[in-house]
DNA sequence: AAAGTTAATTATGAATTCATTATTCAGTCA
DNA sequence: TGACTGAATAATGAATTCATAATTAACTTT
């Protein structure tokens, strides 16, 4: 008899910590908002404990704010932020593409191709829901592939943080066309396995996404 | 009446995280050893929520394990681990070597170059203690340099995590002359701002770390 | 009516309590 | 003797309670 999978049954605050995170970047909780404990577990049907502590892990990971005697608020999604995450981002990225190359066996860079054909048939549909799923599927695949926990998460994070921004600012034709390019320059490069230039082309694809980000966003913030 | 910064109350579970972080970090609370609530409660004069609260944040942070009924045991520093998190920390020296190049000032620049001094003090007294103090001085200053929250904070726990296994193995002379070396050429690439550059050589630094790191340690850690 | 003050209400931080799951240990039987 | 069983104990997860800080509402006072 092999267990070898022992009985996973998470704790609440795990489970929280999970389904908050995800009204967060889904935007169902808006930034600024406060998260009111009390509302929450009644429609959550937990009490305020674990609630409470899963508000605590998603304050360190930077989801919410919280204010001693005044509650959490969800964190806003500033241009500074996004100034600052999108380098670190780019940076793990690199560093994924780099150890993908190495470490990604044939069967996994072809499902690879495959959602990058799926992110090209929607990019034809301008379809930029299953475009923005198609191409979550790639990075993750990517990242997935580099065989490093401690880069996957730290890059879920941070990707997660950074997704938020997508409801700030309509990606533009322009945008678009030039992702889909750098996405078909990134394909070849991992086919080639040129770990190198994978890395580099995954750094700059990240970069120049805050690039247009920025300046789909310039206007509406305050220039501060 | 300029009251910029109010007043600041840490809360109780914000003051347990550092704590307790401390004392996995400086080896007080051993790897693998269980973390039971009520002892450390009684020793720390709190009750058990706050105290619950901050492990559930040190587990977030990968400084504790939870098991669900059976608490949280402090998580060993393995060679996988490591290795898993000097690529990651690497890459985010190399961006912070590169911001600081363009951001920081000259006065910031003097003050590395003092610790820097002392470190070479400390090398030549065989000072070990002062030695990791310089050098840390150092890395902070280049991180704090990059003028960037998102990579500080990232940067900051997995340095700490990384700084456990410094009880694992001891720096031998030859790594150390060596990482000194490194730490020359760092310095002559700060100064003469070669973003570049000096992002390489940090990025190098990290990785050769590793490998006297695992060198070290190879014999004792069981094959995998 | 507007600004300021005080009381009532609400929300939060932390302690305590309760229910359940692990663990320990004594006892049983092969 | 040694492995198994089951009761007793301890530790944990979660709910509840309590104390305090923040917010709101009511009331003055001008």
């Amino acid at each position: 008899m092999n267990l070898t999978d022992s009985i996973n049954r998470p704790t609440l605050h795990e489970e929280l910590v999970e389904r908050l995170r995800n009204l967060v970047v889904e935007d169902v909780l808006k930034p600024g908002e406060k998260v009111p404990e009390k509302q929450l577990c009644d429609s959550l049907g937990v009490s305020r404990t674990p609630l409470r502590e899963a508000l605590k892990v998603l304050a360190s990971e930077g989801f919410v704010v919280l204010q001693a005697n005044r509650g959490a608020r969800v964190a806003s999604v500033t241009r500074e932020e996004l100034e600052n995450t999108f380098p670190v981002l780019a940076a793990l990225e690199q560093l994924a593409g780099e150890l993908a190359c190495q470490k990604m066996d044939v069967a996994e860079i072809q499902r690879i191709e495959s959602s990058h054909k799926d992110m090209l048939s929607a990019y034809e549909a301008r379809d930029r829901q299953a475009y923005f799923k198609a191409n979550q599927d790639i990075h993750q695949a990517l990242i997935k592939g580099a065989r490093n926990d401690i880069l996957e998460n730290h890059h879920k994070l941070l990707a997660a943080r950074v997704r938020r921004a997508r409801f700030l600012a309509n990606l533009s034709d322009e945008r678009w066309a030039q992702a889909i390019d750098e996405h078909e320059t990134m394909m070849e490069l991992l086919k080639a396995r040129d770990a190198d230039g994978l890395g580099k082309a995954m750094k700059l694809h990240m970069m120049n996404k805050l690039s247009a980000l920025v300046k789909a966003l310039k206007p509406e913030v305050t220039p501060r």
